[in-house]
DNA sequence: GTCAGACCCTTGCGTACGCAACGACGCTAG
DNA sequence: CTAGCGTCGTTGCGTACGCAAGGGTCTGAC
């Protein structure tokens, strides 16, 4: 508390705020993930994974990305994106196309259907951000916060 | 829709801090547990679903604590709790008590061996939480956390 | 040319989780 | 007492994920 820095004993527990810093992590995340997650099924069936990949290459070049990049940009291992592609492109909301480039690769790209989803759901989906976590913050926790992420894990907001 | 805040477009995407806030959210929450979890797997053999078991039960009087209680406090459904409580009673880490005063619930209790292990892996994960989250931030950026999480989800932080 | 090693995506397998349903039990009203 | 309803923990079932292994492909050294 009083101390900035540690002159603590090496095993000394977390103090009252480093705690609640820590916990409201864990219980925020957890929170607002479950929130936006049932809303979005609830409005369009479509489970917030799902919807994090139609964003991502709703965002790309021509709406389209490798599957390894695609992976990493959801947090997600290589044979889980595999599966997880497998499911999009079953429902139409995406679909594979071989690298001309490199025949290893493969590219998982937007279908109509998929880019008419993402459009439906990307309102329900920014309302959800906005109104759970952006609009309780003011613009000073906003750009702590972003601070805070910048010094934990540079680079992981870009 | 009608945007209780900002004169923007009904549908306006976020602003780069706000993005940078959202996303780093759920980057750093992705790195740091998935972190935190390998560590205290090498070290003791255990995932961080165990270890936050028996932390709870270590601060709980008499290191027992109803199952329903628990399942809250650790982020499960009852469900997923009573698999992770059969597991840890599997390994002998906690056992089950009936609950003498309300026959429909039983209690989880920190067994000697969990009391051994919790005081184990309490270095690595005390450890691990200070270095990959506490110590890149400073006093003021724990503060506003705290702060930021009390707006977000009031008393989440305890 | 070709061979070893790295990379990309997929697949087999094991595991963890949530939802819904269930039986046991507590609580309250009548 | 007992009927009705809510709560507690568990279980059946379906699903999502990661790890490790595998086949196809690229690259660079020789």
């Amino acid at each position: 508390m009083t101390t900035t820095a540690k002159p603590i004993l090496p095993d000394a527990g977390l103090d009252a705020g480093e705690l609640a810093a820590w916990r409201g992590l864990l219980r925020v995340h957890a929170a607002i993930v479950h929130a936006l997650d049932a809303e979005l099924e609830a409005a369009h069936g479509l489970p917030l994974s799902h919807y994090e990949v139609l964003m991502s290459l709703g965002e790309a070049p021509d709406g389209r990305m490798r599957m390894c990049d695609l992976a990493e940009r959801v947090l997600l291992s290589r044979s889980g994106l595999t599966r997880l592609a497998d499911r999009l492109e079953r429902d139409g909301l995406i679909c594979r196309a071989r690298c001309s480039i490199d025949a290893r690769g493969s590219f998982a790209c937007l279908t109509d259907a998929g880019q008419d989803t993402l459009e439906q759901a990307r309102q329900t989906h920014l309302e959800g951000v906005r109104r759970h976590f952006l609009e309780p913050l003011g613009q000073r926790e906003l750009e702590c916060l972003y601070a805070a992420w910048e010094r934990v894990l540079p680079g992981a907001a870009r």
